[in-house]
DNA sequence: GTACCCCTTTGATCTGTGTCAACCCAACCA
DNA sequence: TGGTTGGGTTGACACAGATCAAAGGGGTAC
């Protein structure tokens, strides 16, 4: 049975009652990451509570003020960037424990949309209280520009994804990279329900949502994976790891 | 002879001799926008001096141990990540009063190269140091965090390019930012001189050097730009920035 | 419970860019 | 000064992925 398969997510939190940094378990995962206890009691009090969102719905929206950044305590997110010509590059999805928003303090306004996949829930982060702390806590500074940093290296791995991978070795890391993630987080790595369509995979991509669907199910054809609408079934980790080693001639 | 066959990085500033931000008519681009006349004293004292580096040699290498971010004072740099199994992206290209290596914070090792592509200068701004004095002047950590954030933007910005868009308007969307950058540092929008070979400019982009050779003719005749090896001159900006803004039926 | 709509799959065809190859040019070095 | 070499241009051809099209299925909303 697939871990992750229907998952509802049900919003568990009392109102008023708050989950507290330090009691929550995606602290290791989180921005509170090497704190001690008492720092971690300071950041609990700046985090302005939970906010829930249903599926569809918009966190930020490109163009708003940027005032917090967001910690997603359960659920899935995309962001994407639309421009004026109507072009529309989906920039990555988060997932418990990423960090959202941080595009948005270089101008004061978010410069792309973040939209809960699913019913989801987030902390918010004012981010000027988080710069105040982080000016007295040595480790939550350092911790915070990491997270900014590990962005960056982020995007650097798109950039390469999108630059040299053809179809297959894109799909191929897609899928590594949401089993590695799923796995960290205590689910299967190689069970789970994908949280947004083919076309928001191909926007992700670089690729047309049917050139994704054709390559799931090449993919299934080859014993690699299974394939039922969203749920994937990672069948031969290694093999799929292998795409993205081309052998060695084949250096594009 | 490859430019970058046998780096040796050798330090050439005559010792004692640095320039300070608080003189640098780069600081409205760089590091200390926004400080006050003593806050800027301040970091010129972290700021260890400049590093001068001949063409092809490297600034730092992926697996370097991280302890500095550079800022460009003179010349020309790209920025590349190559993984094990040989592919080679190229992640941006830094001018003066741009800042290098910012992806090694989240791992405290670089994980990309910086060569310079012309002879050329940078200051060495130790991380460390430049973290604790932040925490003291809170423009200088605000201003550290937008420096971080708008890396992220402009990533965010590449995987636009490399998601949705076509050869042609890949090369357009790079000579104008070019041009941007040119400008705003006082040199001409319109005519300057690549730093790059074709090559680098197609691994930035997504394409192979052929592409961007016949790209380039293809402007010309268009009488769009007028192109010279490396030099290029940009007869018709209107006309270029036209090719990014596609019909309204040209929606990818 | 049912109806509708969006998502997905699959096929046929087209095309932009990659690939392979040959040649040219300019810079650099001996 | 002439030879060498890396970078650039251009052509012919191939192919991966886009485009256009049609049909089926599952989830959602009512």
């Amino acid at each position: 049975m697939h871990a992750n398969a229907k998952q509802k997510v049900i919003p568990l939190i009392p109102p008023g009652l708050k989950l507290a940094c330090s009691q929550c378990n995606l602290r290791e995962l989180c921005l509170p990451l090497g704190l001690s206890e008492g720092d971690m009691g300071r950041l609990d009090n700046l985090i302005g509570g939970g906010r829930k969102l249903k599926r569809g719905h918009h966190l930020y929206r490109a163009g708003d003020p940027f005032e917090s950044i967001f910690a997603v305590k359960t659920g899935f997110f995309k962001t994407d960037v639309l421009t004026e010509d109507g072009r529309d590059q989906v920039t990555g999805f988060q997932m418990a424990g990423e960090i959202l928003g941080m595009d948005g303090i270089s101008t004061e306004l978010h410069t792309c949309n973040a939209v809960a996949l699913e019913d989801s829930e987030v902390c918010l982060i004012p981010f000027a209280d988080l710069e105040a702390l982080s000016s007295e806590i040595r480790s939550l500074q350092h911790h915070l520009h990491k997270v900014l940093s590990r962005e960056i290296v982020r995007d650097h791995g798109v950039m390469m994804l999108l630059g040299t991978m053809r179809a297959e070795e894109r799909l191929a890391a897609f899928l590594l990279n949401l089993s590695q993630r799923f796995g960290a987080r205590g689910y299967s790595p190689a069970d789970f329900n994908l949280r947004m369509t083919r076309e928001e995979i191909g926007s992700y991509l670089g690729l047309k949502l049917e050139t994704v669907s054709r390559t799931f199910s090449h993919f299934q054809d080859e014993g690699l994976i299974s394939v039922q609408q969203k749920h994937i079934r990672i069948m031969n980790i290694p093999r799929l790891k292998s795409l993205l080693a081309p052998a060695d001639g084949r250096i594009r």
